[in-house]
DNA sequence: GGGTCTTGGTTCAAGTTTGAAACAAACCTA
DNA sequence: TAGGTTTGTTTCAAACTTGAACCAAGACCC
């Protein structure tokens, strides 16, 4: 079949899209970095943490949440440990496995952040909107997001009573 | 002033949004490294230089139009310019300035990316939005990126007779 | 003309990301 | 239970990005 190729509405979407990430990614980084020295998808692993049972995840629970690879999560954590932001522990029930654990200096660090941050994404991004188009958004990249799932997948939760859980909470 | 937190709405578009153009751009990098080598912006620079007259374009010209920064656009320049796809040019009118020129291969490679690099667009988003999304996605991004220009230059255009051209067209 | 300021572009070091390869523990199966 | 596969994570080198520092060359000003 000979390519689909996109429309000129499509075009000009894409290319309105593709300027608006850029940006606002880069105002993010910016903001982050100068308040904390930290780009935006430290900040997001911190934060994904701080919203768990007991503040811990496993690192590969973690990276499919957040949507990184495995690789890329264990250079982000190595940086966030080595500034005691958070800790990695041994998850008992898999010795194969660690977990993240934010400490209180991560938390601490979270709230000092948080205020700054949620200015930006206003300031870059709802602030421009309509409470619609907020629904708008959320819709078109739940979709996205919807249509990756599938593809990984193939079947989504084929095994349902295996899938292990996230596992290893509990105190040490 | 106290903080104005994200509302649940806002929250859970900006967690869609997040993870959906993370998904997103990661399989166009990947898909692009695969064909060619070669990520995301490393394509769109050359589609930019395709479009533009004589597919040639300064180098601040190009920046801003792509929004990265004149340094990152330095390293993939040379970079393409290593692998021949394009070439740079001493400006004539300005001595400080250098022009990227799209060269012929430069021109044949982007032909042959240009129906993979579709389709990816096509199958992570737009197979997946009805029309009226994709006007929505349009606005949205268009407002976003409309709100970045007015905080940069204050006044757009102060003024514009002085607004140089991009110039330096014509050939050698 | 000779400062001074701005603009266009590159360079450099430090930090981040990538994908493939390495490892080890867990799981399976005969 | 030994061997083979899968899973969880890290390691490594190569590529990319960042921001600050730098170097011209234009623009402005007296």
């Amino acid at each position: 079949m000979t390519t689909r190729w996109l429309t000129p509405e499509e075009q000009r979407a894409w290319r309105a899209y593709v300027a608006g990430y850029l940006l606002l990614e880069d105002a993010i980084d910016r903001q982050l970095q100068q308040e904390a020295g930290m780009p935006h998808l430290y900040y997001s692993i911190l934060a994904n943490l701080s919203e768990s049972p007991e503040r811990r995840l496993r690192m590969t629970d973690l990276a499919e949440s957040l949507k990184i690879t495995r690789s890329r999560l264990t250079y982000a954590v190595t940086r966030l440990e080595k500034d005691a932001l958070l800790r990695r522990e041994d998850c008992r029930w898999d010795k194969r496995g660690s977990v993240a654990v934010l400490t209180e200096e991560g938390m601490a660090m979270l709230e000092r952040l948080a205020p700054g941050h949620v200015e930006t994404v206003r300031a870059g991004l709802f602030d421009r909107l309509t409470p619609e188009q907020v629904g708008q958004l959320e819709e078109i990249f739940t979709q996205v997001v919807g249509g990756f799932q599938d593809d990984g997948e193939a079947l989504p939760e084929e095994l349902p009573w295996r899938r292990r859980s996230s596992g290893c909470s509990g105190s040490p």
